[in-house]
This record gives structure tokens, sequence and C-alpha cells, in this order.
DNA sequence: AATAATAAACGTAAATATGACGTTTGTAAA
DNA sequence: TTTACAAACGTCATATTTACGTTTATTATT
């Protein structure tokens, strides 16, 4: 039993995006697609999440954005670490022997998972040179590696994070309504939420701030359009020790 | 700007202890002692977690068990993996590199941090290899590497944890009173709780479960005992989505 | 021009939880 | 027997939550 000589550093980024007209929580993957030479058999073919190596030189949250960046091309996004995989065979599926047969895969490979949130029309997916595509996070296609277990994780770490800190609206339009905060909320936990109840308690923040605007082109009741004063939260913020167990 | 070639992948582990008779939340650390051959100098002083590197054929989690089985000899203790260390720089600390002077260090080294909850004294220092010594986590020694940081980052991991699940029981003997309790998040915390309203609150909760039995051996009115049931919060635990942002 | 449809917005009453205190009780030691 | 003191119990005002019912503003339809 040795310790480990030779290793493989990467980040691996669950980005998550929320599509405030079809009120779906997405994650944004990338295709993977092999056929042999030979027989013309397709070897790979599913999603997986974005990620790279690790460079000497950066950080670790330094390498998850520019990993951020190279995807969508945008910086300043609500960023988390949330957990690191590297079990010995974390990488010993078939296929992915297969993909990384160029590399050195005798290596063991730990992966730093981020999650990013972001709005999902911040990303040009039409133009997006790795063909990303956004899948909603309940119906998430065929994943490589062991990428299904670290989007799991990271919606889990979500589920936790967005219940005590206000990053709900890293999601959501600069201008939102009630409604968009708590289809989110319903989005993000798969659960359903009194409207009426809801709204009482988010207008009652002080930080909930109503702007002289109301949405257009709607064919309903326009909603009021509302922002997050991330200033004002950080100044009424004494962390509010709740035990709630 | 080439990928790294070489790692060198360790777990470090913040074994957080709790003594109920000094109401003290603490740390245990291991003793680093080095002095010069020729001068007699002491070259390094100091304390550090314990850890190690991991192993070919180990998971990340079965390598920090093993850990601390190695220092304390105990295992099925409460862990979480709650950050990976891995910035270029973070060993580059003189002393560090001296106290490593054996080793290939011109590696770069990602540590994965795990925590452990356990009970002070179930630990026995006064016999133990390493000269490990629990430390309260408000008055540290002087620390090695970048231990000081990730001691700070478990405990407010473990500060934002300990309000939404009951981890605060892993802390405590199997039978404890009300005010033990509350001491305990008192000092994980750092905050003052009244007792009358933090009494009624932990009774009427259904798997706080009282016992036939006081407290003996003390010179006050001796206190009830309560136990934790993990079967009934289980059973009655619907994860209670409560937003409070 | 009136009406229907619908989501937005407002309202209410009971139950529960919280925050801020005062009072009583059981034990060992004086 | 008394005293010291933490344990344990009690109270009241306020805030929050739960579970609903009602009104309003807009567009589309008649």
């Amino acid at each position: 039993m040795e310790p480990n000589k030779i290793l493989n550093l990467s980040v691996d980024c669950v980005v998550f995006g929320y599509d405030t007209n079809t009120k779906s929580l997405n994650v944004l993957l990338i295709k993977r697609y092999l056929e042999s030479e030979t027989t013309k058999d397709v070897l790979v073919n599913d999603y997986v999440l974005t990620g790279y190596h690790v460079y000497e030189d950066e950080t670790l949250d330094e390498s998850a954005t520019r990993v951020l960046k190279e995807l969508t091309g945008l910086t300043n996004q609500y960023k988390k670490q949330f957990k690191a995989f590297g079990n010995p065979d974390r990488l010993s599926n078939k296929k992915d022997l297969i993909w990384v047969q160029n590399q050195e895969f005798n290596l063991r490979t730990i992966t730093i998972a981020y999650y990013f949130l972001l709005k999902t029309e911040d990303v040009d997916v039409d133009n997006n040179k790795y063909e990303a595509k956004w899948f909603p996070v309940r119906e998430l296609p065929e994943l490589g590696f062991d990428h299904q277990q670290i989007i799991e994780e990271a919606h889990e770490d979500l589920k936790t994070k967005c219940l005590v800190e206000p990053i709900i609206f890293e999601l959501l339009p600069d201008k939102f309504t009630i409604n968009d905060v708590q289809d989110l909320y319903e989005s993000i936990l798969g659960i359903e939420i009194d409207n009426r109840n809801f709204r009482r308690k988010l207008i009652n923040k002080k930080y909930i701030i109503p702007l002289d605007e109301k949405q257009v082109g709607v064919s309903k009741k326009p909603a009021q359009l509302y922002m997050f004063s991330k200033d004002i939260y950080k100044k009424m913020y004494h962390k509010n020790y709740l035990i709630n167990i």
C-alpha cells in the first residue's frame, strides 16, 4: 500500500441555469460522440459536464472559473466548490476508457466539483463550440463518467444552500416577479408552495424592492416587478442562528 | 501552462470533540517539533491536523477513516468531507518546507479535508503515540501548513450544519441533559441562548426522549437525562423545507 | 361595449412558535 | 434547619405559519 505517485487533478463544473419561461431548472452539458473507425459502431454517445485539468500555476477556484469562461464566455457568476470526487474506480467504465484512450489513463483522477448559478438565457447554446445544451435537472440524458452522481450531489447541496442564503436570485433576471421566485424554489426543491403565504413572506423582506414597473406583453394581469438588494441584505444580516432540527 | 503531471493527494482530518465538563468545543491536534542537528535551534515547534497520503486502492472516505483510526483507534464516527484545498502555494511556508525536507516536496499537494465529530473522553490522549492534544477551537496554538484556515472552514461548515441537522448529538454522550445540548450549541455557534426558551423547544421534540434517570454526583439539583432517537428523527423527518433567507 | 377567463394581489382567522422575562423546586453542603 | 443554586416550570405579548377565501387588473371573446 504505497501512497500515490501519479495523479491527475481536474475540476468539473455543474452549471445550473433557470429558464423563467419553461420554469425549469437546467444543467448545461456537453456532447460526447465517438464511433469506431473500422466498424463505424457508435462507441460513445452521451453527455458530460464541462471540466478540465487544473493548470500548475492556478488555484482550484481559478481553474473552475477558467473552465466556465471557456464554455460560456461568462465570468463573475456565483460559484461554489461542493465536493471532491476521487475514488480509485471512478473512471473505470468501458465507454470512459475508450473516450480517454489517448491519455495516460492508468492514473487516478481526482476532480474538484463546483457548481455555478446563472441565467439560462445568458448562454448562447446555438453557437457553442462544445455543442453545449441545457437539460432539465429532472430529465437528464445518459451521462458519462460519474457525472450523474456529481450532478445529484450538486443539486442536493443547492437545495440545502438556497434555504439559508439568498442565492436563488443568482438564477433570476435582475427584475423578477414574486411568482418567478416561487416557481424557482419549487423547481429546485421539488415541492409545491402556497402562493399567498409565499408572497406575503417575500414581500415583507426589506431587501426585496418593488420597482415602478410591471410585466409587459402578458395576456393576463401584468405582475409587479421586484429586485433583490444584496446591499440591504448584507447590512441587515447578522447571521440569524435559527436552530431548525 | 501545462496540466499538472505530478501531484500529491492527502486527506486532513479536523477532529472535533466536546468536553461536557469544561463545556469546550475542542480540536485534536498533533505536535510537530524539529531542531537543527548542528545549531540546536528550534526549527519547527507547532501543531498540525492529522492527515496522510491517500493510498492507491482506497477511496477518499476510506482514507479519512483510516487516518482517524490510526490517531484515535475510533471507527464509525460522524464524518464529513467539507472542502478540498489545493492552491499551488499552499505549502510554501519556510517551516513547512523544512519539515517535509525528506519528501519530494516540489509537488503540488491537494488535500481533501474532512471533519469528524466525537466525544473528547473517547480519546486517550495521555497514551497517544502522536502526542495528540485537545485545544479549544477558540484558543488554538500556532499551526503548521494552512491548517488554521482548514480548521476555520471546518468550524464554519459545522456551524451551518448543526442548525439544520441533528449532528450535535454526535458530540454528546448517549445520555445528556438539556443544558448539555444548550452549552454545546453555545460553544459551536459562539452565542448565548435563553435557557428557558431553549429547554421548551427541545423538550417538545418527539425524538428527545426523557429517561428514568437523573444525574448523579452533582452538588445541586440533579438534572433529568435524555437521549436522542435517530430512528424517531428519521421517521418523522420529511425534509422540512423552511425557507429562512 | 359588455362579459368571460385568468393570473395577480389582497385579506382573515386560528394555530403555532418565539422572545423576554418571573417563579418554584429539589438537592447537597453549610 | 437553612442556604445556595442550578434545574425546571410558567406567563404573556408578539411574530410567524398554515390554510384558506376574496377582489382586482388585464386580455381575449362575444
